[in-house]
DNA sequence: TATCTTCTGTACACTTATGTCTAGACGCTG
DNA sequence: CAGCGTCTAGACATAAGTGTACAGAAGATA
């Protein structure tokens, strides 16, 4: 029985395959996820592959189920999240924003590549993004924004996210964070307190951001 | 000497080839866009292609330069325009949202997949991003809003526009309009008056969609 | 109609990719 | 240390792509 937990094997591990075609992914889009440029990545040869995916396909179906099962939970979980004002509950969709331990920019853009040529995955992105797109209205909702007007900052404040993103923005993060007052008035119509945003700054101080585990 | 005006000529121009490089870009990404598979496309052999093109970069390059110079300039003309109330420069900018002649968002996101891939392309990229936010920050300044202020606005128009078109949303024209309202006052945080919503449907329906020239 | 220029088809050499098969190396377990 | 199950290298067949060379078709011009 081979141990999993073993720190360094000299033999490749299915998660080693995964792990590789998910950095090819995000670096040069899926077209480039290809079982010999995989293989050259790791050092091994292609044939050990086939012990672990039945072809290239069953890889690119289990790279988009590590994606389903991973990026759209914490924005869901935050968007839930009761809070006292409409600008709380848009820092706690923040919290996203800045910790890729829960949501990881470069790949949720790369799979929105994929999905692009192909209608399978189109579904799947599809179906998340609906999933987010209403816990976002609700939460609105729940501070009192009339329906339309609720369903249209949760938009605002999702897909400029989106673009943000798309943008491939390089900022760091104290500039962002400069920015955050101006953000949150401009996504809920109200001035934040000086409370909200100085409690913002002490999550983030407080190893909000650590590697985890 | 060759008539580039002719109607239906049997053999391929070079314009044939780009415009059929530029229809696969948009459906299938860059990683597509085949010397073979064109020419399959084009009914035409391979050999062809070689005649117009150097080589499958030289045709890339002519397809990033193609996209520089169409896609930016319907933005900035409008984003320059004299207008009388910041929601009257929102309606002038959201003509290129609804027109596929002034902005081509396929394209536009399909130029952004390709730079995630190529630090060339990046810059140029980049660089058209940039002279897009700065017109857009001066266009807010302009009605009065703060620095900052003017250039999260100027961010939130933006980057929400470019995440629509990466969630690639299939909403009718009808829908869409609805909106309009509600967009303005999240994008500017005034109220729209009756006149600038009317005003921006009637110039809708005065063939401001007409397949031009 | 003859001729020059523009474009196209076929053939060739080379590269990168997929997937299969088989011998055998490696490492637990008895 | 023998043996079993797990994984790997290398060889093979096949497919799709790039780029070059060259003969020759098709149009425009004289």
């Amino acid at each position: 029985m081979m141990m999993d937990t073993k720190a360094e094997s000299l033999r490749t591990s299915k998660r080693d395959w995964l792990k590789a075609a998910v950095e090819i992914l995000v670096s040069e889009g899926i077209d480039r996820v290809k079982v010999q440029v995989i293989a050259r990545n790791l050092g091994v040869s292609r044939s050990s592959f086939y012990w672990f995916f039945k072809s290239r396909q069953d890889l690119l179906d289990q790279l988009l189920t590590y994606w389903r099962d991973l990026n759209t939970r914490s924005l869901l979980e935050r968007a839930e999240r009761p809070a006292e004002s409409a600008c709380r509950s848009v820092l706690n969709i923040f919290e996203c924003w800045v910790n890729e331990e829960l949501f990881d920019p470069r790949l949720d853009i790369a799979v929105r590549d994929w999905a692009r040529r192909s209608s399978e995955v189109r579904k799947v992105v599809d179906d998340g993004d609906d999933r987010r797109m209403n816990a976002l209205t609700r939460m609105f909702r729940r501070h009192g924004y009339p329906e339309e007007e609720a369903f249209i900052r949760a938009r605002v404040l999702y897909f400029m996210q989106i673009g943000y993103y798309s943008l491939e923005i390089d900022e760091p993060m104290e500039t962002r964070l400069s920015y955050l007052a101006s953000y949150l008035y401009c996504f809920t119509g109200l001035e934040p307190t000086q409370q909200e945003i100085s409690d913002f700054h002490t999550f983030l101080k407080n190893g909000a951001v650590t590697p985890a585990q």
